[in-house]
DNA sequence: CAAAATTTTGACCGGTTGGACAAACGTTAG
DNA sequence: CTAACGTTTGTCCAACCGGTCAAAATTTTG
């Protein structure tokens, strides 16, 4: 069984936290097979046995960061209701996930390196948790749509280009800041983000006349 | 100076490109640092030894395959002209970002690991080669605009949001398909994108009415 | 305080990895 | 044919990496 109460210490809850905060450092910048444990200890400030008395394994210290994520990851999509009005409630889920790759770009990162490279260790999450959360919204919208409140197109793509384009500022933020030069690719670049998107979703790129 | 004529054998031309293919498929599955030699050797059929003599290091042939890749990958984005109608140039500039996706998706992954991990080996073409391009496209775009041929928007995240929707599906592919299902999943979802990525890009969300 | 339980550390281990090297093998040109 | 050159392989190495272990140091508890 083993399942329940793991019964923790305050030193082992305090330390645990404090690898977890490292390797969420660590594995975000060069993902899980390009990380060592070394790496994680020394940002952790502890020596390699020392942490792994805390985490037996390498994998465990991943998995936990994923479990805890996920249920974070998800919340913007979540909190999308049917109530309010269709236009608004978008618009804000944009914003909420815009939001999320501006103040954690290190877990969106994280998520991208699993998924990049094949999901083999959220599969299961994938098609089971977010699959069916995704066709729960993708109903929702196809509601509106059906009420005549937002245009008619494909509830599940529209969804996958707000991820798309929100999660690029976190995943390829070196690029975008290459590309923007020190200047436009400074504090603001976040702000004339989410003004476009704003205005691609609404009302796309023909011009108004 | 050392740099013009590499002077290559048959043998050579044709085992490096059996080598940078099998590498092509190791990278872009597993990132630089969780790619062995072994693995791409035993990919590219023949021995690590054998393997080293043709790229001495492991980071020659990651090298090699990113100088190849940038001049494809910028392709499309290069093939964005001046004449002809804006709005038709834009969408079949989406669509034949979208096709690489589908087509080259390896590369699209490959391209994602490098800039992900904080672009270490390219950064000097990304705010080289990269920011002039893109700065002239958007400079060509705004041209566009200020003539009243499509809406008024940031050129440059115009151009981020094209990357990253249609990138989306090489990059998150398994995450798409865990998504989507078997049924919708299958080989239609270009399609599918390509038809929602267009109606996006030209009339966003709002309803026609 | 003292015994028990928890935490930390240094030393160590077996497997893997990137890479070196010389010898063997194959090919090609005179 | 044969010498020169190009190719392939087996063997080896040093560094690294994930993980173990027993002993020392520290904290908690009675």
């Amino acid at each position: 069984m083993e399942g329940s109460a793991p019964r923790r210490t305050r030193i082992q809850q305090e330390k645990r936290e404090l690898i977890l905060e490292a390797a969420l450092e660590v594995f975000s910048a060069n993902g899980f097979r390009g990380s060592t444990i070394d790496q994680i200890a020394e940002a952790a400030g502890m020596s390699k046995p020392n942490l792994l008395y805390y985490f037996r394994r390498k994998e465990d210290i991943h998995e936990t960061l994923m479990q805890r994520l996920l249920d974070t990851w998800l919340a913007p999509l979540r909190e999308l209701d049917d109530i309010g009005d269709p236009m608004t409630e978008l618009r804000s889920y944009i914003r909420r996930k815009l939001e999320m790759a501006r103040d954690f770009p290190r877990e969106s990162r994280l998520f991208a390196n699993e998924i990049l490279q094949g999901a083999p260790r959220i599969m299961p999450m994938l098609e089971g948790e977010l699959k069916t959360l995704v066709d729960e919204k993708a109903a929702v919208i196809k509601g509106w749509m059906r009420a005549g409140k937002i245009a008619r197109t494909d509830p599940w793509h529209l969804i996958f280009s707000i991820w798309a384009t929100t999660q690029h500022y976190a995943d390829f933020d070196v690029q975008v800041r290459a590309v923007l030069g020190p200047d436009r690719g400074g504090d603001g670049r976040f702000e004339d983000a989410a003004r476009f998107l704003e205005q691609l979703f609404l009302d796309g790129l023909k011009p108004k006349g």
